[in-house]
DNA sequence: GTGAAAGCGCTAACAC
DNA sequence: GTGTTAGCGCTTTCAC
């Protein structure tokens, strides 16, 4: 048999209030020698609280709902991490949903978090979503963006990261370590953060008066097969180029990988760049060049910043935007 | 201001009773007429039903714990994503705990759960976790372990890999490929995983009548990181060897960085083989040879057990050993 | 087919 | 310092 606060009070020959202070800590009033009492029968009885229950009354489940495309993709645990560590260390727990870039999958996690009086959500929109969807319209508590921004999302808070400088720098470096005709091998270009890397990609070789060449852009998916086809598609259709700007590592990752394939040699006939930094893009040799994304800060922020707007802690900017960091390592020479 | 149960019924002209049948789908016995004004109203005042209201009568919170050591961990995500896969299915919501492999979160995460009613933990313990603790003695909910088993627990039911044929099938591949002096790179020696996969190194020797030379087992962690700084060592102690079986693919892929830097053929001068089968696995070259771990259906089918467990459905076994598979690739000749 | 009412376990305002 | 009490929003039994 469960027992609750009521059984505690009875053991104790107190109120079920003063358990509940006490279990609270909001025992400021409660004299010593009743604390240690109510603590000790607690612990003896093996009480667990209900913060079900206590969510009833007090409108708060310290609960934060996290959605993103899919945590099996290298690039979202990092994300996940850092918000579950600041949920954690606010004592926030986090329910974790991975929407598979569905819109209707998304919607019904937005719903479903709600239902569940989740405090807050953190939201990396699928790469598809291209408008706020009715969903999102009707949400009632505080939504961070993460990454991804939708227009249209009212209260807009969110952490972004500076991609267009990110691809801008790296793209300068390439272009100053001698490479001529560097293309974009992107991510689907319908999400924000691919149409400002290729923004930047394009600003810095105006900035070196370099005209792209023709089909300088190619679009396809966020993964290592897409960049390994994507580059040996190019090869065989003997495209000529000596730099790949990638959407990502892992498409730099395939692309590497292609290379070496067809014996081309890496950083000398071609260099390459990705974008993110992740875990594997040093366990490659050469090790990826690739523009560093402060994935787990993204997350950790994200998270600081909703438990603020939860707690209506004055949060001076809405948008932060963090930087990134050209990484040079072996894939550049 | 918030719409309850109690404004829709008000404004149907219905008893809460009724509103409840038909939002929870028990409405058999209700007139199609009443339904549909009730559905109708219920979309026009924008209601969400509050779960955490139910769960107070249902005592079911439609929520399951996963404790993992860490999301970051590659390892990790695919157990993540095949849990909340079934889960998502069933209608449950995941919450995720990173426990660092560190007891005392670990324990803190096991209470926080049980306070916020999970009606289940999915549970991969510590690598560092020898026995039960406290917190874990004391829960009252279905506990599922993934991957890593530990004594003492009462009603044990879980999901384990074949490590040690695992093992003995790849050291067995190895022998067989002419590999003479094989070492193994191990995790840390604590975990059941580590332990049994030593073991079926040691038996697949034996079976060859290879007496394993001195100082073969070689046990650090499961990182990159320490497979490329152990084969460098060992590289620069002048240790002879001609192949490394390697307690996970992070260790193997470190090694074979490790390796390449030195100017070491492979496969034909050092053979390696990894243990997991992760994404990154096959964006290397040569592609890593490696025992596949099913991650995924690890996580999916330990979360299928646990709703099983707690819906009360007769689950025959109670543990259930999932087979790994020796992928060849291109590190062993 | 539908409704009245009890109660899930807790917190917080207020009284003492 | 401590207790009383009124709910929080819902489900469910039982009566009608």
């Amino acid at each position: 048999m469960k027992v609750t606060i009521k059984d505690i009070a009875r053991l104790a020959g107190v109120s079920t209030a003063t358990v509940s202070k006490v279990v609270n800590g909001k025992d400021q009033k409660i004299s010593s020698a009743t604390r240690t009492r109510v603590m000790a029968i607690i612990e003896e009885a093996g009480y667990v609280p209900n913060r079900i229950a206590s969510s009833m009354v007090t409108k708060k489940t310290k609960t934060l709902g996290l959605i993103i495309p899919d945590i099996a993709n290298p690039f979202f645990p990092e994300i996940a991490r850092g918000a579950e560590d600041l949920a954690n260390r606010e004592g926030y727990t986090l329910i974790l949903c991975n929407s598979d870039n569905n819109l209707e999958k998304e919607d019904a996690y937005i719903d479903m978090l709600q239902e569940k009086m989740v405090d807050g959500i953190i939201f990396t929109a699928s790469s598809s979503r291209t408008e706020i969807s009715s969903a999102l319209k009707r949400v009632r508590i505080p939504v961070i963006t993460v990454d991804r921004d939708i227009d249209g999302l009212k209260s807009q808070k969110k952490i972004i990261v500076d991609n267009e400088i990110g691809a801008f720098d790296a793209v300068t470096y390439m272009t100053e370590r001698g490479y001529k005709s560097i293309l974009h091998l992107s991510g689907p270009m319908t999400s924000k953060p691919a149409q400002e890397r290729y923004s930047g990609y394009l600003r810095a070789l105006a900035s070196k008066n370099i005209k792209p060449v023709e089909n300088h852009l190619i679009s396809g998916t966020y993964t290592g097969e897409w960049g390994f086809n994507g580059v040996q598609k190019l090869i065989d259709e003997g495209v000529e180029f000596d730099g790949l700007f990638c959407g990502n590592d892992l498409i730099a990752l395939g692309a590497l990988k292609a290379l070496q394939h067809n014996g081309i040699k890496i950083p000398t006939e071609v260099g390459v760049v990705g974008f993110d930094d992740i875990y594997m893009a040093t366990m490659v040799s050469p090790e990826l060049t690739t523009v560093r994304q402060p994935n787990y800060d993204m997350g950790f922020q994200a998270a600081e910043l909703l438990v603020n707007t939860i707690q209506n802690i004055e949060v001076g900017d809405t948008q932060e935007t963090l930087k990134t960091h050209l990484i040079v390592r072996g894939t550049t020479k």
